[in-house]
RNA sequence: GGGCCGGUGGUCUAGCGGUGAGGACGCCGCGCUUACAACGCGGAGAUCGGCGGUUCGAAUCCGUCCCGGCCCA
């Protein structure tokens, strides 16, 4: 029977479509202003416009609005802010590689068209995000909506840059940074990944300046860096170099005399123990150069493309890059005389991320934020618990990290960026930092002013997000209802990147943290285990799945059954069974709706059972009642997966398989109108109250579906969270319902033992093993009867034979028997089977009573508890002999 | 080189000192029983990565090894 208002189908585009429509309309999400109740806000992390939004993003989003949606129902004042990030060096590579494609060079665009290519790449990328977005049905509040370089951003950037450069944690100097020769320009440790890759390591000899015999042989994997040798390095305690010190040797092929010294920091294990000293290459050369101060200054044998050029490098050399240069080097040594041995070696190597070139220790002048006073506060507020990490072992992570915490490079060599704020003086030399772009030198007055020609990395301007995405610099309204931000929920690979320096900039600038709780989702991987990523193109797009399945089924596969927690494989078939839920959902509440009569008033609260209510009544509401508490609980501690696992389980197992095949009989009126009333109330206040909690996890199909049963106000998305501790609990009727549950189970095996065909219904007998379970049984015997399909069913005194023809089971509860049919097959073996088990465990638990260690050192309740098991596992199987012993068999028989 | 996380039926997972180790997907059998075959009912399938230890008792705690993954250098 069709209902007037929900079609048969659960066709999910056009109602979600009509829903979002619906909720833009009534403003729904837009944040009050100002607050009259408890504030609960937070930022999306604003999505790269490097790229499209993945499955990964989906799975951030939803958890998010799981949160949103709940806060907003509970009736605080609920913002949750919309953005994206212009992502400088990332996106600046993608649309590189697109030119590249087409056969322009980036570089050789001028600087407006390149830039004009870069917005052009930004509005196609931010269009498809923001459309993504909103295809989720997320509650984002768009009329705030922001960017990471719009005018406001800009200016929060500058502000944030001169004020720490004006409290002495910006400087510029020249250091070693990670160069990346194909992008050519500095990026940050961060930026850099390690991993163990093959190479060859060469044995290359220096020999003696004076013209003595031998020399010295040096291990080196990066040949072609000889011409930048300052000196040849030993261990001090090394007794096969104590000669050779103080002695000069020639570098190879540029026949420069350096000399050999001593430094702890050389691996005397490492090749034969010398160590040639490349500072302006190598960040431990470097180091070791600088305790050594009598040593020539080196001169930079590479330019900004890894290719070796200077004074130092030879006139052959000269223009060659990196790879070439170490071919043409080696071939030229083994020519000399002077390779003594190669091998393959296996070292660790620092491939920037954007570009997978390898980084190139250079030596630079750039911009840094010192960043171990900006740490301090962020520690002590995360070890006081100020500020929560969850799940809570990325602390372990977090601190180390923050603890041994190095100087941030913030400066890019790229065009697309926040440019920095500061003008050189050609006149003295010095430079102006400011907000607001100045005319004149602010030292010397003059006018003569030259840009700094490098941008800030992209994560300067992110690291303000939380504050900035509401106003700041500014005294916004926004700002004082709103910051500091309730929560914030991201992946993890951006712990470093991003969470960490937002706390850091939030106390520095705002005085405050940022926000109160941090949520790390796991990561999203394909079907074999890897990542989800633009890169691999591995994530189907979200539009599609949206298209095919629905936002909703997309939303709970993502949070069910894997943990939003872990990092987890997604499958198309948790797609279908999401939908599958869904469409559970749908005929649960199609069915409900044939079953409320017109005129009935929206649910209230729980419906007031009295103690003669049937027991089903008291059942459902007890379990909703656990499954809306654990709900509470999981959500509180930023668990959505094991919310939504309790209202899977509570929906279709408790509430549609159970409690609605057993209240049919009341709701058809089968047992009078008052417990047909009843039956409506518990069913309608049931169903309703799931689809609110349900609402924050699948909002599209819960609003379709609440808008169909009675209800007040406009939208559930501003409907009321159900109220902690609205429904009773009913620990007993649980109990009682679990022995009805079992009865209808075990008389089902039996059926199938037996194969007694579906129509018939074969009569029955049950003897309880007790006289609770008997009051029970007999209270429930018709349900029992009609959910086994059996008639008549009898309940058996305790000393009453067993019925005549019978097969039978044996449970906690009692024993069951059913007549067989004509043709049976005997449900002896499924007993045996079950003896055995019994069998099995009765051992154990008697050899554990047996163990006198156990009966001295088990608290008491514990043996008595084995005790108890022991007795009851021997009584059943006493029952089973009974019912094996041949004449008993043969009696049925006869 | 240092550190972290994980290894539970075919797959994904829950449990984290006392259970008969739950669930979902898949599989097998029976059913279109008037909300739902995108479904219902029933069933099979796991010595909880290996070894050693602590304990009366270990999937759960400790050690060690193996295998995945990640982070840092």
């Amino acid at each position: 029977m069709s209902s007037p208002i929900l079609p048969t189908r659960f066709e999910p585009s056009a109602l979600e479509a009509k829903w979002q429509a619906e909720w833009d309309r009534l403003a729904a999400f837009r944040a009050p202003s100002p607050p009259t109740t408890p504030v609960f806000s937070f930022v999306l992390p604003p999505p790269n416009v490097t790229g499209v939004l993945t499955l990964g993003h989906m799975l951030g989003d939803t958890v998010q609005d799981v949160l949103a949606r709940c806060h907003r129902m509970r009736g605080e004042a609920t913002l949750w802010v919309p953005g994206v990030d212009h992502a400088g060096l990332a996106t600046q590579v993608e649309v590189r590689r697109r030119l590249a494609k087409e056969g322009v060079r980036f570089e050789e665009l001028s600087p407006e068209a390149a830039l004009a290519e870069v917005a052009r790449w930004k509005e196609e990328h931010e269009r498809r995000i923001v459309e993504q977005t909103r295809a989720g049905g997320f509650s984002l509040d768009w009329s705030r909506y922001r960017y990471t370089m719009d005018p406001a951003s800009v200016r929060a950037t500058r502000t944030a840059f001169v004020a720490l450069y004006r409290d002495g944690l910006i400087y510029r100097g020249e250091r070693m940074v990670n160069w990346d020769p194909r992008l050519r320009t500095a990026i940050s440790d961060l930026e850099v990944q390690h991993s163990e890759e093959d190479a060859t390591l060469y044995s290359v000899r220096y020999v003696w300046a004076d013209g003595g015999l031998g020399g010295i042989e040096v291990a080196t994997v990066r040949p072609e860096t000889i011409f930048g040798d300052v000196a040849v390095a030993v261990h001090p305690d090394d007794e096969r170099y104590r000669e050779a010190v103080g002695r000069f040797v020639l570098v190879p092929l540029c026949h420069r005399r350096v000399p050999v010294i001593v430094d702890p920091a050389v691996d005397p294990a490492f090749g034969a123990g010398a160590l040639k000293i490349t500072p302006r290459n190598d960040p431990v050369d470097r180091e070791i150069a600088e305790r050594h101060p009598d040593l020539a200054t080196a001169v930079e044998i590479f330019d900004d493309s890894a290719r070796l050029t200077g004074e130092w490098v030879p006139t052959p050399y000269r223009g060659l890059d990196r790879d070439a240069a170490r071919a043409r080097v080696v071939e030229a040594l083994e020519q000399d005389d002077l390779l003594v041995g190669r091998r393959a070696y296996r070292h660790s190597v620092g491939r920037s991320e954007r570009s997978d070139a390898i980084v190139e220790p250079r030596v630079s002048t750039q911009w840094f934020v010192r960043m171990a006073p900006l740490a301090a506060p962020v520690v002590t507020a995360v070890r006081a618990g100020e500020i929560r990490i969850h799940p809570e072992r990325w602390n372990l992570t977090f601190f180390r990290w923050m603890e041994g915490i190095q100087d941030w490079c913030i400066s890019r060599q790229v065009l697309w960026g926040h440019r920095v704020p500061v003008e050189h003086c050609r006149t003295c030399g010095r430079p102006t930092v400011s907000i607001e772009p100045p005319t004149r030198c602010e030292h010397c007055g003059s006018t003569e002013l030259t840009p700094d020609p490098d941008v800030l990395d992209t994560w300067f301007s992110s690291w303000l997000w939380p504050f900035s995405a509401l106003g700041w610099p500014e005294k916004t309204a926004d700002l004082a209802q709103y910051y500091p931000t309730t929560v914030l929920v991201t992946a993890r690979e951006i712990m470093f990147f991003w969470v960490a320096r937002m706390m850091m900039s939030g106390f520095r600038f705002t005085g405050t943290k940022p926000f109160s709780d941090v949520v790390f989702t796991g990561l999203l991987l394909d079907a074999q285990g890897r990542k989800m990523s633009k890169h691999l193109g591995n994530s189907p797009e979200p539009l599609d799945v949206i298209r095919e399945r629905g936002a909703d089924a997309l939303r709970f596969a993502l949070v069910y059954p894997n943990p939003t927690t872990e990092d987890g494989p997604f499958r198309p078939a948790t797609l279908d069974a999401a939908r599958n839920f869904l469409t559970k959902l749908w005929n649960l509440v199609r069915f409900s709706l044939v079953h409320v009569p017109p005129g009935t008033p929206p649910v209230e609260g729980a419906p007031a059972l009295d103690g003669a209510a049937a027991l089903e009544h008291r059942w459902i509401l007890s379990r909703y009642r656990r499954a809306a508490d654990e709900v509470d609980a999981a959500l509180a501690a930023f668990e959505p997966t094991r919310a939504a696992t309790a209202l899977h389980h509570f929906v279709w197992h408790d509430l549609a398989d159970r409690y609605v095949e057993i209240a049919k009989e009341s709701l058809t009126g089968r047992r009078g109108d008052p417990a047909r009333r009843v039956a409506q109330a518990t069913l309608l206040y049931v169903v309703e109250r799931s689809l609110r909690l349900l609402h924050p996890f699948v909002p599209h199909v819960t609003e379709e579906l609440w808008h169909a049963l009675p209800h007040r106000g406009e939208l559930l998305a501003t409907a009321a969270w159900p109220a902690a501790g609205e429904a009773p609990s009913d620990p007993a009727a649980e109990v009682e319902m679990e022995t009805v549950l079992e009865a209808v189970r075990l008389l089902r095996n039996l059926r199938a033992d037996e194969q007694v065909p579906a129509p018939d219904t074969p009569p029955a007998w049950i003897r309880p093993s007790g006289p609770e379970v008997a009051e029970v049984l007999r209270a429930e015997v018709a349900t029992v009867a009609r959910l086994a399909r059996v008639e008549p069913l009898q309940l058996l005194a305790a000393d009453a034979p067993a019925p005549p023809g019978v097969a039978s089971r044996v449970a906690v509860f009692g024993e069951c028997y059913l007549t067989r049919p004509a043709t049976s097959p005997g449900a002896a073996e499924a007993l045996e089977r079950e003896r055995e088990k019994l069998k099995g465990l009765l051992d154990r638990t008697r050899s554990r009573l047996a163990d006198s260690g156990f009966r001295a050192r088990a608290p008491p309740e514990v043996v008595r508890e084995t005790e108890e098991k022991a007795r009851e596992l021997e009584e059943r199987i006493r029952r089973i002999d009974d019912h094996m012993r041949p004449d008993a068999s043969e009696a049925s028989a006869s």
